[in-house]
DNA sequence: GTCATGTATCTTAGAACTGAGAAGATCATG
DNA sequence: CATGATCTTCTCAGTTCTAAGATACATGAC
């Protein structure tokens, strides 16, 4: 976490990319860039706001947030291959190993083989790591729900819809390039 | 970055938190707080998505997303003392003497004495960092709005004031948490 | 069969941080 | 001016993760 949380009130005060008026530099952009440039900042920003709040409340009990992540795909999901896990927490291959390690290590997790892939393996939940997740997941649920209030029900719909196009529209975009330029 | 970019075509596939129908647990939170679940989902996806054109842009240049945010605020805003720039981009105190370390290495930016206190130090863009944001940043820009751009201008307004309430709201919150706990 | 290619996980080195605390400077107060 | 509280930066050990390559298995063409 960040240290000096709060020092003079600035902390995570808004964005104001410099571009506007008053900056050292003339304006570069046209309106409809700065928009956009906007957009990115808020979005980095207020993702930032509420995962702290998230990463606060699952330290509690002693997960990470990627941990977290993990433990409660397999809970609500079930038994996944490590490959599946690794895509859906956004982690590099290196990354799902030493995290699955570490819920081993935690006892929350274990490893088991697939019949019909001697290569992969699953993830699931050990009833430790059941239990652990069942008790802490509600809090959790109403924890995030409380970090969003600010928005109504509703804005939190037209936000819902707005940023899964956005998401879905930036990674569609990533994979023409890579097909592009590969 | 994430490896296995493609694999099959589900990366980065929407969140669906497990917690609606084909569930392998019951229904455990209301709707109303599902739908705060999914925000958070989508939310994290969104910027994660938007973060790797970002990054993968940032790269070409031989820059981190952070360094490259360093420079940015230093172009816009002049030189700032290293706390401004910390509390600006988001990092820990021992983050931005590492960050502000490797740059000065590069030779982009330079540590200046504060005159009216001297514990305090200013970070400044060097002529090569200016000349080198200078250079990058217009397509750095139209870059990220080509990456938002699955949102018309409308709806990109309306994106940004949603998360700009909800991330102010985010950090009010943390802020009174904060103030009753300790 | 066997060869080439692709896939799934693991290993390793090291990059990019965080967190705690130290050291020095400043400020507020009596 | 003391004295303590508060900043501001820096140090350093440790954590979390990435990138690249290794290993082992699978799959399809021949």
């Amino acid at each position: 976490m960040i240290d000096q949380p709060e020092s003079n009130g600035t902390t995570l005060r808004d964005a104001e990319p410099g571009i506007l008026a008053g900056s050292a530099h003339p304006l570069e952009v046209d309106a409809r860039t700065a928009e956009s440039l906007k957009l990115w900042v808020v979005l980095s920003r207020a993702q930032a706001a509420v995962s702290a709040h998230v990463a606060a409340d699952v330290q509690r009990s002693g997960l990470t947030l990627t941990e977290f992540a993990i433990l409660e795909a397999l809970y609500h999901r079930g038994a996944m291959l490590l490959g599946e896990v690794q895509r859906r927490i956004l982690v590099s291959s290196g990354g799902i190993t030493f995290l699955v390690d570490r819920l081993v290590a935690k006892g929350l997790v274990e490893r088991q083989e697939c019949p019909s892939d001697r290569r992969a393996r699953y993830a699931a939940l050990t009833p430790d790591g059941e239990a652990l997740i069942a008790r802490i997941f509600p809090g959790h649920a109403s924890m995030i729900a409380r970090a969003v209030s600010t928005l109504s029900a509703e804005e939190q719909q037209v936000a819902v819809k707005l940023l899964r196009r956005l998401g879905r529209g930036a990674v569609a975009l990533a994979r023409e390039d890579v097909n592009e330029g590969g």
